[in-house]
DNA sequence: GCTTTTTTCTCGACAGTCGAGAAAATAAAT
DNA sequence: ATTTATTTTCTCGACTGTCGAGAAAAAAGC
């Protein structure tokens, strides 16, 4: 449904395009927002003007230039504008970051999570009270902070803020909104970790200026998760994370801990490697946690030619490509990024994924997909929150207005 | 990545919004467009003026009302401003239709294909002749047709022009821009057969009011073909047409007329179907076309409770149910609506679809779908086109604007 | 014919963008 | 030291668009 447009709305959009600019490219001149933007120089003036009033935006006074006529005066976001709190949460640690309005990393500490306790309601407390300690650290208001940004593994409502189901919690809903509501004003945004993942890739990609599409990010591990940035055809963004760890593979890959059976995670996650390289029954409850040193071993054995182990690998490469295959059946042909633990059992899937994949209509017309093994999940993940929170808050400042 | 907006872009977004109310509610008055609209009456003025100027809206002489006032004067499309021509080709017959810029019917006539020639070089010389004769029959110049919309089973490029794999052609790739661009100034649309169905669904279930968010339409028949209508998060209509009837399903499902083995379509298609009553090898290649009544004959079996019928449909039906279970994993939940001349065997196929509905997290979570059967899928198919085709007339109209 | 009622049209105010040129601020040249 | 050239930023008037209020139009009732 279309709906009512006036002119205000046309200064909202110009301002947030001023404020992507500036976040994308840092400190930017009056001629080079211009170029930036498109936008008019008058407009421009007009625009950063009402910024710089509501303390949104400030000139920074370093005047660097070995040219000959004016020197430009340089704008940025003033860092003390606001701060943004970014929470990980995995199944062994839960990480809480402060940045400011400007994506500068303040303060960080890590708390360890006890493998056992799997209690939402308790979780929720000592999330509370490691918020509050973030806050005393660095002597911030809770008025201050204009976003948290949390990320789990695991299902998120479409509302993004409540946890449908996790890896930690199982199906223990845990709704961030309704904890935070009373106290914080601060923005809640709930995410899947390799929906950021993908946001971080995408936002990499369309830095880089070439013709970006859509790509998706796989990550392997004790579960496996996917993201999907896709460029709609307004030309925004769109990134989501669908059920794929728990999409129906074969139910010859046995039970899952989700509870269902057949789920790609029972082939191709941790615990279903495991279960395959050790003959253990495939409706066995798969083990919570698998230590990597285990996982080192049942590759080590497979790299020596063991049958098991190998086959064990074959198996999940398989159940990855046919999920890859049905993907991108229902969407349109991408790029495919692999993240996580499991990207050093790489070279033991691809040849399952090759031969899960090529099974299909889809990938016999448009030929393979392009698979990429991208490294260093984590700092992905944070860089997806930070690109994700901050052009929320920036959007949240422009809707805001002169008000 | 936004984009730069200015004043023009406002009129033209709100000249949309009166044309598509227009198009929506039928003839309105001033009043009735300021209030669907939330325009302002002078807005609604200026608009209405110069789209009248330009003819593509006039006042209707009728003035009726019983009221007390100034009488209301009706605007409406003109609705010789322009033309659209509908071609739905099926496997065993191309349909021609020609409607005004009202929507209004004009013109019909069908062509009966022939079932051996697929040679879509020879199809497209039989289209553009047939595309000739129905300007001839209404004496209608070619300028005056504003869009030609066509729709085929099969998967269409993104560009919305080419035919990238029908049952009919095969994988000799259709394309429609080149084959009219010379002579025809229209605009030219390919649509997926089911994704009309959806696409009409979703017009209907918004019409109703409700809060519409998505909805997918299933088409049951020789293939099987998926359409899926989602509200995106700017609020307009995304639909789609992903490649659901040839989504690996399992291998065991035997090969598929597309080359491949195991789609879904291999399994729940009608040749599927019928080859896993006769218990064929699963290996043959299937027929190209199986008439309606050996259909009937092999459901009066398995409803008489004979074994391999009924195993035939059930099988059937754990596919689809696999296959929508795979869909909603990848995509949010939203009711599932099935049409086809198949649906007239969905009491056969329920208790499988609901059996392969079952074993996802998904649908664990979020509780079975709600399954429809509609009717009458030729219809759908038409308004389909229809809304699809004048609604992009009408944003062509806006978008050339005061030329 | 006058009043009432409803609808449509018009006018001035306001918000926004744009292009052009003025003003500012520096480096190089004289 | 002063002038000139160059680059950047700011400002002004023109243009486009929406909006609210009230004027004008057109019919029904008295």
């Amino acid at each position: 449904m279309l709906t009512k447009t006036s002119t205000e709305v046309v200064r909202q959009q110009n301002t947030a395009l001023v404020l992507s600019a500036l976040r994308r490219k840092g400190a930017l001149s009056h001629t080079e927002i211009a170029e930036q933007t498109g936008l008019a120089s008058a407009t421009i003036s007009v625009i950063t003007a009402e910024l710089e009033r509501s303390g949104t935006i400030a000139k920074t006074e370093q005047h660097v230039q070995g040219g000959r006529g004016r020197p430009r005066v340089l704008f940025a976001q003033r860092r003390d504008c606001g701060y943004v709190i970014v929470v990980r949460i995995s199944s062994d640690i839960v990480q809480y970051s402060l940045a400011d309005y400007g994506g500068v990393l303040l303060d960080r500490f890590e708390e360890a999570r006890s493998h056992d306790a799997g209690d939402a309601a308790a979780f929720g407390q000592v999330f509370l009270a490691a918020l509050e300690r973030l806050l005393q650290r660095s002597r911030i208001e809770k008025e201050g902070v204009l976003a948290v940004s949390i990320s789990s593994k695991g299902l998120v409502a479409g509302d993004g803020a409540r946890l449908l189901w996790s890896p930690v919690f199982g199906r223990q809903e845990l709704d961030f909104s309704k904890l935070l509501r009373p106290d914080w004003r601060a923005r809640i945004m709930l995410s899947n970790e390799t929906l950021l993942v993908a946001q971080a890739l995408a936002a990499k990609a369309e830095e880089k200026g070439d013709a970006f599409k859509g790509l998706a990010a796989i990550s392997l591990g004790h579960s496996i998760g996917l993201g999907l940035a896709r460029r709609g055809r307004s030309g925004e963004l769109d990134v989501s994370a669908p059920n794929f760890g728990h999409m129906l593979h074969a139910s010859s890959a046995g039970l899952c801990r989700c509870g269902a059976y057949g789920c790609i995670e029972a082939a191709a996650g941790f615990y279903g490697i495991l279960r395959a390289a050790f003959e253990v029954p495939s409706d066995t409850i798969p083990a919570k946690f698998v230590p990597l040193a285990e996982m080192d071993k049942i590759a080590a054995g497979a790299r020596q030619g063991q049958r098991m182990p190998g086959y064990a690998f074959r198996q999940a490469g398989i159940a990855l490509g046919n999920g890859i295959s049905r993907m991108l059946s229902l969407y349109e042909p991408m790029p495919i990024y692999i993240t996580g633990q499991g990207t050093r059992y790489f070279d033991l899937l691809q040849k399952g994924v090759e031969e899960g994949l090529a099974q299909s209509l889809q990938v016999r017309l448009e030929g393979l997909p392009e698979i990429t093994v991208v490294g260093d999940e984590q700092r992905l993940v944070f860089d997806g929150h930070l690109d994700r929170a901050l052009s929320a808050v920036d959007s949240d400042i422009t809707a805001a207005g002169h008000s």
